[in-house]
DNA sequence: ACAATATGGTTTGATATCAACATAAACTTC
DNA sequence: GAAGTTTATGTTGATATCAAACCATATTGT
């Protein structure tokens, strides 16, 4: 037969995944968060990521960029990536790591400490709201938290 | 006096920021899960903000772009961008709204319900080995989904 | 009808993200 | 110690993401 129809999702499939996708729940509710915790750190002209990634570095010893990245739950390339806005700005020293010539061994500046610790009150403030909504919601921060490192 | 100390975070504020922001355990969560499903959908050359968006184009009457970046509580901007390589596959198409001469509504062609019938299996396939995961983590896949959903 | 404003989308420029491939150094096995 | 393997990282090319500036069309106020 010339006429078949071809085969598509039904509406009803389509509402099925729009409420019950954690994939697509948890990208859009990231985009959201992403967007609300750049805006406030939008005047030291760092994003969330930036603070996140910075955050991850201020350890006592440098750690090596293939666990940062596994901390972070991201590729490898996309640490090298995000590094260079970094250092470009003076925030963060790459060394090499006397111990094994392949590796690196970022670092932060005191630059980067000192914005660093700048950010820190503001994420504090903004952090303090978004609890404070998911509370409100009876979403339970520290269930989602837990919910969320379970996933990665 | 010129030796000053220039300020620093704690490693301790570090742990705080590890432990408790959301923002990052979402980011990290919305990476992990974004590389699970872009593994499942690979067959299909369909990364999973793809397959969310198509879903989302999949309505009974082609919605505005507007409504649809809402939706994915995604900037505009970004769905023009996410469009193009869908329209270039020919799985999507985008057709001026009669009524409002500004206004554009995608939707998606016979190609593009094909592939996104394809796709559904294959979601609930990996969907469902998430939310056993997170079962047996003691997780709740339905607080966490509403915990997620209020984010946005 | 005209001017001011609001709305729907796009473009541009920057960063973010990943996979696939490439490179180099360390390690292991024989 | 040479060959093969694993590990640490970088490079390339594509899509994703946003903000800011912009353009075109509606809408509103007068």
């Amino acid at each position: 037969m010339s006429t078949a129809e071809p085969p598509r999702p039904s509406f009803a499939e389509t509402l099925e995944v729009r409420d019950r996708c954690l994939c697509f729940a948890t990208q859009r509710a990231a985009r959201a968060l992403s967007r609300r915790f750049d805006d406030a750190f939008r005047p030291l002209e760092l994003t969330n990521g930036q603070y996140s990634l910075m955050m991850a570095l201020n350890q006592p010893q440098p750690p090596s960029l293939g666990r940062v990245a596994d901390f972070l739950a991201m590729d490898r390339s996309t640490l090298t990536a995000a590094l260079k806005p970094l250092v470009r700005r003076g925030l963060v020293a790459v060394a090499e790591d006397p111990r094994d010539r392949r590796g690196r061994r970022p670092s932060l500046t005191d630059a980067g400490r000192a914005l660093l610790a700048a950010a820190l009150p503001i994420w504090r403030e903004t952090h303090a709201a978004v609890d404070a909504e998911l509370d409100a919601a009876g979403a339970g921060p520290a269930e989602l938290r837990a919910a969320l490192w379970s996933l990665a």
